[in-house]
DNA sequence: GATCCGTGGAC
DNA sequence: TGTCCAAGGAT
Protein backbone atom coordinates (compact mmCIF):
# COMPACT_ATOMS: atom_id res chain seq x y z
CA UNK A 1 0.00 0.00 0.00
CA UNK A 2 1.45 3.31 -0.81
CA UNK A 3 2.11 6.09 1.23
CA UNK A 4 -0.70 8.68 1.34
CA UNK A 5 -1.00 9.87 4.95
CA UNK A 6 1.75 12.48 4.03
CA UNK A 7 1.11 13.49 0.38
CA UNK A 8 -2.24 14.62 1.83
CA UNK A 9 -1.42 16.58 4.96
CA UNK A 10 0.83 18.57 3.20
CA UNK A 11 -1.43 19.02 0.23
CA UNK A 12 -4.42 20.08 2.54
CA UNK A 13 -2.19 22.50 4.20
CA UNK A 14 -2.16 24.36 1.22
CA UNK A 15 -5.52 24.20 0.17
CA UNK A 16 -8.10 23.51 2.90
CA UNK A 17 -10.55 25.60 2.25
CA UNK A 18 -11.68 28.07 4.38
CA UNK A 19 -15.50 26.19 5.96
CA UNK A 20 -17.29 27.56 8.71
CA UNK A 21 -16.82 23.84 10.31
CA UNK A 22 -13.35 24.23 10.43
CA UNK A 23 -13.41 27.81 12.69
CA UNK A 24 -11.34 27.43 15.86
CA UNK A 25 -13.73 26.75 18.74
CA UNK A 26 -17.14 26.05 16.19
CA UNK A 27 -18.52 23.55 18.93
CA UNK A 28 -19.51 20.07 18.64
CA UNK A 29 -22.95 21.61 18.35
CA UNK A 30 -22.31 23.32 15.20
CA UNK A 31 -20.28 20.25 13.95
CA UNK A 32 -23.38 18.01 14.57
CA UNK A 33 -26.03 20.40 13.09
CA UNK A 34 -23.44 20.76 9.87
CA UNK A 35 -22.76 17.06 9.47
CA UNK A 36 -26.88 16.31 9.41
CA UNK A 37 -27.12 19.34 7.15
CA UNK A 38 -24.08 18.09 4.45
CA UNK A 39 -25.29 14.81 4.44
CA UNK A 40 -26.53 14.36 0.81
CA UNK A 41 -26.46 18.35 0.43
CA UNK A 42 -23.93 20.29 -1.50
CA UNK A 43 -21.63 22.44 0.56
CA UNK A 44 -22.59 25.78 -0.46
CA UNK A 45 -26.35 25.33 -0.01
CA UNK A 46 -25.64 24.48 3.17
CA UNK A 47 -23.47 26.85 4.86
CA UNK A 48 -26.29 30.08 4.88
CA UNK A 49 -28.78 27.40 6.67
CA UNK A 50 -26.29 26.31 9.09
CA UNK A 51 -25.39 29.55 10.21
CA UNK A 52 -29.14 30.73 10.27
CA UNK A 53 -29.70 27.35 12.27
CA UNK A 54 -27.02 28.11 15.04
CA UNK A 55 -27.64 31.68 15.41
CA UNK A 56 -31.44 30.62 16.50
CA UNK A 57 -30.63 27.77 18.13
CA UNK A 58 -27.20 27.90 19.73
CA UNK A 59 -27.22 24.61 21.86
CA UNK A 60 -29.12 21.16 21.55
CA UNK A 61 -31.59 22.43 24.07
CA UNK A 62 -32.97 25.41 22.31
CA UNK A 63 -34.00 23.20 20.09
CA UNK A 64 -35.06 20.83 21.87
CA UNK A 65 -37.22 22.97 23.65
CA UNK A 66 -38.99 24.01 20.41
CA UNK A 67 -41.81 22.03 18.56
CA UNK A 68 -40.61 19.64 15.68
CA UNK A 69 -42.22 21.68 13.19
CA UNK A 70 -40.24 24.52 13.92
CA UNK A 71 -37.23 22.76 12.87
CA UNK A 72 -38.75 21.25 9.78
CA UNK A 73 -39.90 24.81 8.39
CA UNK A 74 -35.93 26.04 9.23
CA UNK A 75 -34.77 23.23 7.62
CA UNK A 76 -36.27 25.16 4.50
CA UNK A 77 -35.21 23.79 0.98
CA UNK A 78 -32.27 22.01 2.11
CA UNK A 79 -34.13 18.69 1.21
CA UNK A 80 -35.12 15.31 2.94
CA UNK A 81 -36.52 16.66 5.96
CA UNK A 82 -36.52 13.76 7.99
CA UNK A 83 -32.89 14.77 8.49
CA UNK A 84 -34.67 18.05 10.28
CA UNK A 85 -36.66 15.20 12.30
CA UNK A 86 -33.85 13.23 13.32
CA UNK A 87 -31.98 16.58 14.33
CA UNK A 88 -34.42 17.88 16.79
CA UNK A 89 -34.85 14.29 17.79
CA UNK A 90 -31.31 13.82 18.67
CA UNK A 91 -31.48 17.26 19.81
CA UNK A 92 -33.90 16.06 22.54
CA UNK A 93 -31.68 12.66 23.11
CA UNK A 94 -28.69 15.14 23.80
CA UNK A 95 -30.37 17.13 25.90
CA UNK A 96 -31.92 14.51 28.20
CA UNK A 97 -29.14 11.96 28.49
CA UNK A 98 -26.27 13.78 28.23
CA UNK A 99 -26.73 17.02 29.65
CA UNK A 100 -26.97 19.04 26.85
CA UNK A 101 -23.53 17.84 25.52
CA UNK A 102 -23.14 16.43 22.47
CA UNK A 103 -21.55 12.96 23.43
CA UNK A 104 -17.67 12.12 22.02
CA UNK A 105 -18.19 8.41 22.59
CA UNK A 106 -18.46 6.85 18.75
CA UNK A 107 -21.19 4.23 20.53
CA UNK A 108 -23.12 7.05 22.34
CA UNK A 109 -23.04 9.22 19.03
CA UNK A 110 -24.25 5.69 17.22
CA UNK A 111 -27.49 5.41 19.52
CA UNK A 112 -28.60 9.23 18.54
CA UNK A 113 -31.50 9.48 16.01
CA UNK A 114 -29.91 10.18 12.50
CA UNK A 115 -26.73 9.80 13.25
CA UNK A 116 -24.43 6.60 11.50
CA UNK A 117 -21.17 6.12 10.84
CA UNK A 118 -20.05 8.34 9.26
CA UNK A 119 -21.26 11.45 11.23
CA UNK A 120 -20.51 9.92 14.95
CA UNK A 121 -17.08 9.66 13.66
CA UNK A 122 -16.87 13.16 12.30
CA UNK A 123 -18.21 14.50 15.63
CA UNK A 124 -15.48 12.07 17.40
CA UNK A 125 -13.15 13.37 15.45
CA UNK A 126 -13.64 16.84 13.88
CA UNK A 127 -15.06 18.39 17.24
CA UNK A 128 -13.24 16.47 19.78
CA UNK A 129 -10.15 15.17 18.22
CA UNK A 130 -9.89 11.97 18.89
CA UNK A 131 -8.65 8.54 16.31
CA UNK A 132 -11.58 7.35 14.08
CA UNK A 133 -11.65 6.66 10.45
CA UNK A 134 -14.03 9.12 8.80
CA UNK A 135 -15.43 7.48 5.88
CA UNK A 136 -17.46 9.58 3.57
CA UNK A 137 -18.28 9.33 -0.25
CA UNK A 138 -15.62 12.05 -1.41
CA UNK A 139 -12.74 9.55 0.87
CA UNK A 140 -14.32 6.38 -0.18
CA UNK A 141 -13.60 7.45 -4.61
CA UNK A 142 -10.19 8.34 -3.03
CA UNK A 143 -9.54 5.27 -1.87
CA UNK A 144 -11.08 3.29 -4.63
CA UNK A 145 -8.88 5.15 -7.03
CA UNK A 146 -5.28 5.52 -5.29
CA UNK A 147 -5.45 2.13 -3.13
CA UNK A 148 -7.97 -0.26 -5.22
CA UNK A 149 -7.19 0.87 -9.06
CA UNK A 150 -10.59 1.43 -9.48
CA UNK A 151 -12.68 4.49 -11.39
CA UNK A 152 -15.45 4.24 -8.83
CA UNK A 153 -15.78 3.09 -5.35
CA UNK A 154 -18.22 -0.05 -4.67
CA UNK A 155 -21.25 -0.33 -2.50
CA UNK A 156 -20.68 1.40 0.93
CA UNK A 157 -19.64 -1.01 3.52
CA UNK A 158 -18.35 -1.64 6.92
CA UNK A 159 -14.91 -2.78 5.30
CA UNK A 160 -14.76 0.97 4.43
CA UNK A 161 -13.61 1.83 8.11
CA UNK A 162 -10.49 -0.78 7.82
CA UNK A 163 -9.48 0.62 4.44
CA UNK A 164 -9.10 3.56 5.78
CA UNK A 165 -7.82 2.74 9.42
CA UNK A 166 -4.68 1.36 7.36
CA UNK A 167 -4.42 4.69 5.44
CA UNK A 168 -4.28 6.62 9.37
CA UNK A 169 -1.45 7.73 10.87
CA UNK A 170 -0.94 6.92 14.40
CA UNK A 171 -0.44 10.66 15.95
CA UNK A 172 -4.30 11.71 16.80
CA UNK A 173 -4.27 15.26 15.31
CA UNK A 174 -2.52 13.71 12.13
CA UNK A 175 -5.16 11.37 11.49
CA UNK A 176 -7.57 14.12 11.82
CA UNK A 177 -6.11 16.08 9.13
CA UNK A 178 -5.68 12.59 6.87
CA UNK A 179 -9.31 12.33 7.37
CA UNK A 180 -10.32 15.81 6.46
CA UNK A 181 -7.71 15.81 4.01
CA UNK A 182 -9.36 12.82 2.13
CA UNK A 183 -12.25 14.15 2.09
CA UNK A 184 -11.16 17.66 0.70
CA UNK A 185 -9.27 15.61 -2.15
CA UNK A 186 -12.30 13.77 -3.02
CA UNK A 187 -14.82 17.05 -3.25
CA UNK A 188 -12.25 19.36 -5.00
CA UNK A 189 -9.67 17.06 -7.14
CA UNK A 190 -10.34 13.64 -7.11
CA UNK A 191 -14.04 14.00 -8.14
CA UNK A 192 -16.50 11.76 -9.73
CA UNK A 193 -16.72 13.11 -13.07
CA UNK A 194 -13.84 14.98 -14.37
CA UNK A 195 -10.82 14.26 -11.93
CA UNK A 196 -7.88 17.25 -11.91
CA UNK A 197 -5.47 14.33 -11.51
CA UNK A 198 -2.57 17.07 -12.47
CA UNK A 199 -3.60 19.13 -9.24
CA UNK A 200 -3.66 15.65 -7.38
CA UNK A 201 -1.44 14.83 -4.53
CA UNK A 202 -1.33 11.10 -5.04
CA UNK A 203 -1.25 11.29 -8.76
CA UNK A 204 2.79 9.59 -8.25
CA UNK A 205 1.07 6.88 -6.16
CA UNK A 206 -2.55 6.38 -7.34
CA UNK A 207 -2.96 2.94 -8.71
CA UNK A 208 -5.92 4.27 -11.35
CA UNK A 209 -3.59 6.68 -12.75
CA UNK A 210 -0.83 3.96 -12.67
CA UNK A 211 -2.99 1.46 -14.62
CA UNK A 212 -4.33 3.75 -17.53
CA UNK A 213 -7.63 4.63 -15.79
CA UNK A 214 -8.91 1.37 -16.15
CA UNK A 215 -13.05 1.32 -16.94
CA UNK A 216 -13.67 -1.35 -14.08
CA UNK A 217 -17.21 -1.23 -14.34
CA UNK A 218 -19.51 1.03 -12.24
CA UNK A 219 -21.64 -0.60 -9.92
CA UNK A 220 -23.45 2.60 -9.69
CA UNK A 221 -27.39 2.45 -9.79
CA UNK A 222 -29.12 5.15 -11.50
CA UNK A 223 -30.88 7.68 -9.68
CA UNK A 224 -34.57 6.98 -10.11
CA UNK A 225 -36.87 9.78 -11.64
CA UNK A 226 -37.10 12.79 -9.80
CA UNK A 227 -40.21 14.41 -12.46
CA UNK A 228 -43.50 12.63 -11.44
CA UNK A 229 -42.32 10.65 -8.34
CA UNK A 230 -43.66 10.25 -5.07
CA UNK A 231 -40.45 12.08 -3.73
CA UNK A 232 -41.51 14.86 -6.25
CA UNK A 233 -45.24 14.56 -4.54
CA UNK A 234 -43.68 14.41 -1.09
CA UNK A 235 -41.87 17.28 -1.24
CA UNK A 236 -44.98 19.72 -2.74
CA UNK A 237 -46.53 18.91 0.20
CA UNK A 238 -44.13 19.83 2.42
CA UNK A 239 -43.40 22.74 0.16
CA UNK A 240 -46.67 23.92 1.02
CA UNK A 241 -47.10 23.30 4.47
CA UNK A 242 -44.44 25.27 5.36
CA UNK A 243 -45.05 28.28 3.44
CA UNK A 244 -48.11 28.49 5.50
CA UNK A 245 -46.26 28.28 8.21
CA UNK A 246 -47.63 28.55 11.24
CA UNK A 247 -51.50 27.52 10.12
CA UNK A 248 -52.62 24.31 9.43
CA UNK A 249 -54.20 23.66 5.79
CA UNK A 250 -57.43 22.16 5.20
CA UNK A 251 -56.86 18.61 4.11
CA UNK A 252 -58.37 18.87 0.76
CA UNK A 253 -56.38 21.55 -0.33
CA UNK A 254 -53.05 20.17 -0.17
CA UNK A 255 -51.65 20.11 -3.91
CA UNK A 256 -55.06 19.72 -4.96
CA UNK A 257 -54.40 19.85 -8.24
CA UNK A 258 -51.54 17.36 -8.41
CA UNK A 259 -52.03 14.86 -11.65
CA UNK A 260 -52.17 11.82 -9.66
CA UNK A 261 -54.44 11.91 -6.92
CA UNK A 262 -53.41 8.05 -5.68
CA UNK A 263 -49.99 9.45 -5.19
CA UNK A 264 -50.78 12.53 -3.79
CA UNK A 265 -52.46 10.72 -1.12
CA UNK A 266 -49.76 8.18 -0.85
CA UNK A 267 -47.62 11.41 -0.43
CA UNK A 268 -49.59 12.45 2.47
CA UNK A 269 -50.16 9.06 3.90
CA UNK A 270 -46.42 8.42 4.18
CA UNK A 271 -45.29 12.00 5.49
CA UNK A 272 -47.96 11.36 8.37
CA UNK A 273 -46.61 7.78 8.75
CA UNK A 274 -42.85 9.54 8.70
CA UNK A 275 -43.92 12.14 11.85
CA UNK A 276 -43.17 14.65 9.53
CA UNK A 277 -46.78 16.01 8.93
CA UNK A 278 -49.47 15.42 11.19
CA UNK A 279 -53.58 15.60 10.72
CA UNK A 280 -56.01 16.92 12.52
CA UNK A 281 -59.42 18.14 12.53
CA UNK A 282 -59.41 17.92 8.57
CA UNK A 283 -56.63 19.86 9.07
CA UNK A 284 -52.65 19.16 8.17
CA UNK A 285 -50.19 20.96 9.81
CA UNK A 286 -45.92 20.35 10.55
CA UNK A 287 -45.48 18.11 13.90
CA UNK A 288 -45.97 20.00 16.95
CA UNK A 289 -44.76 17.60 19.19
CA UNK A 290 -46.26 16.13 22.11
CA UNK A 291 -49.35 18.39 23.03
CA UNK A 292 -51.56 16.18 24.81
CA UNK A 293 -54.25 13.11 24.09
CA UNK A 294 -55.53 12.63 20.61
CA UNK A 295 -53.34 15.45 18.72
CA UNK A 296 -52.81 13.42 15.44
CA UNK A 297 -55.61 11.33 13.80
CA UNK A 298 -55.24 8.42 11.18
CA UNK A 299 -55.81 9.84 7.77
CA UNK A 300 -57.90 7.06 6.71
C1' DG B 1 -27.61 -5.40 0.63
C1' DA B 2 -31.20 -2.91 -1.93
C1' DT B 3 -34.47 0.96 -1.59
C1' DC B 4 -36.27 4.94 -0.28
C1' DC B 5 -35.84 9.62 0.92
C1' DG B 6 -35.52 16.33 -1.65
C1' DT B 7 -33.58 19.81 -4.00
C1' DG B 8 -31.00 22.40 -7.13
C1' DG B 9 -26.66 23.23 -9.74
C1' DA B 10 -23.37 21.69 -13.32
C1' DC B 11 -22.43 19.78 -17.61
C1' DT C 1 -32.88 18.88 -21.97
C1' DG C 2 -31.83 15.07 -19.37
C1' DT C 3 -28.60 13.02 -16.48
C1' DC C 4 -25.53 13.03 -12.76
C1' DC C 5 -24.23 14.27 -8.40
C1' DA C 6 -24.07 15.98 -3.60
C1' DA C 7 -19.60 15.44 4.00
C1' DG C 8 -25.76 9.39 4.62
C1' DG C 9 -29.10 6.98 7.39
C1' DA C 10 -33.01 4.09 8.37
C1' DT C 11 -35.53 0.21 7.16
Amino acid sequence: MPELAAPLVEWYGRNARDLPWRREGFGAWGTLVSEFMLQQTPVARVIPHLEAWLDRWPTPGALAAEAPAEAVRQWANLGYPRRALWLHRAATEIRDRHGDVVPRDVDALLALTGIGDYTARAVAVFAYGDHHPVVDTNTRRVLARAVAGRGQPGPPSRRDLVDMAAVLPDDVEAAAVVNAAAMELGATVCTARSPRCEACPLADVCRWRAEGYPDTGDTRRRQAKYEGSDRQARGAVMRMLRDAAPSAVPLETIIADWPDRRQRDRAIDSLVVDGLVEASDGLLHLPRGRTGPDSTIPLS
